[in-house]
DNA sequence: AATATAGCGGAGGGCGCCTCCGTTTCATGT
DNA sequence: ACATGAAACGGAGGCGCCCTCCGCTATATT
């Protein structure tokens, strides 16, 4: 029942696949910039497309917000293979950083979605999934390094900086600091332990 | 700083406070009916008033919710007084039913509420302290009377139908029938002890 | 009854949503 | 290369909502 599952009945044409990349990605940056609640004209503009391609993509708000919220989760998840090539613990920092802010997007974006769509979604799930078996293999590597506290389970730090990243807060420079702290607490789990000073 | 408590500095014309309570009137039964983003327009019209005299009483979207809310919260703390007429456990369900209809809507309007004022504004504290010590006496009256297991809090009862009454369901009936269900396991607290029927 | 003024109401400007359809661009067969 | 059908584009236009402004009306006061 996903909405997104369509392996290409038509592969789509150049131009179109061009417009819609365009769409999303000012989609993307506008709710990010001034909150899910944009109009959708000012996004067609900032795409610079007309409102009819725009609708044409996407025929609902919904759809788009969904596209958006998924194209993140793909990205989050590629973005972890790519990582791959850097040190064990940079890779993870890199990447939970990178979740940490995807997850303050969210958000909004999450709630203005449960206006159309019911907590327990295709949508959610799915990306759930997708980006733990993205993460698993970053932590995990961390942890064979004995880079990471042992007992981390990726549930636990997923959690964390999904909690970190829900904190109200006007200067969203104190989220970045937060994350650093619970961060060194992931990657050590006793005092006295010398360590590199994680740079801001 | 709350925005409600203007003891009249001047009493408010005849018509105007008329057109108030048609506005405010119209307003809940709108909210109720068709959702916390019912247009401003359109409860307006409802209450036949013109656009500009829903304006004039209450300026922003925000003010009309928090009225609407404020009122809701006002007239079930004046039912809990009437309903010292009736004996101490029908007193109590009916109030804990009314209590119950009212948080079904109000989640709604709090969501949307929330959309403007922060989680722990003013309003919030202020309504559940009213809430709290209309539905006090209540409970107490029938716990004296021996109607209702003698561990119950107010605040664990409030609690339970607030979960109740955030159940997602296509039927609404089935959340009076739960609520039924679950008063009775307010009103005893061990198997075996004779109970009247209660009226759905 | 006369006057002052609080209060009323709705027209109007601005904006966002969404549809419709004439125009443009692409893909494909020759 | 070129023609041709289909896919995609884009924006005008209709509609509804938000909110302001101001000429008119109802009420209170003397």
């Amino acid at each position: 029942m996903s909405t997104t599952q369509h392996p290409p009945a038509r592969p789509l044409r150049a131009d179109a696949q061009r417009n819609r990349d365009k769409v999303l990605s000012a989609a993307r940056d506008a709710f990010t910039e001034y909150g899910a609640a944009t109009s959708l004209e000012a996004i067609a503009r900032r795409a610079g497309v007309g409102i009819g391609t725009l609708y044409r993509h996407f025929p609902t708000r919904q759809a788009l917000l969904e596209a958006v919220y998924v194209d993140e989760v793909e990205q989050l998840a590629r973005a972890a293979d790519e990582l791959a090539a850097l040190e064990p613990w940079p890779a993870l920092e890199a990447w939970l950083r990178r979740l940490g802010a995807y997850l303050v997007t969210k958000h909004a974006l999450a709630a203005e979605l449960l206006n159309y769509v019911d907590r327990d979604a295709d949508v959610f799930a799915t990306c759930r999934g997708e980006l733990f078996s993205a993460g698993a293999p970053l932590l995990e590597r961390a942890r064979a390094a004995g880079e990471v506290r042992p007992d981390a389970e990726l549930s636990d730090v997923v959690q964390m900086i999904g909690g970190i990243a829900k904190i109200q807060t006007a200067d969203p420079d104190a989220i970045v600091r937060i994350l650093g702290m619970a961060l060194d607490g992931l990657r050590f789990s006793s005092p006295g332990r010398p360590r590199s000073p994680s740079v801001n």
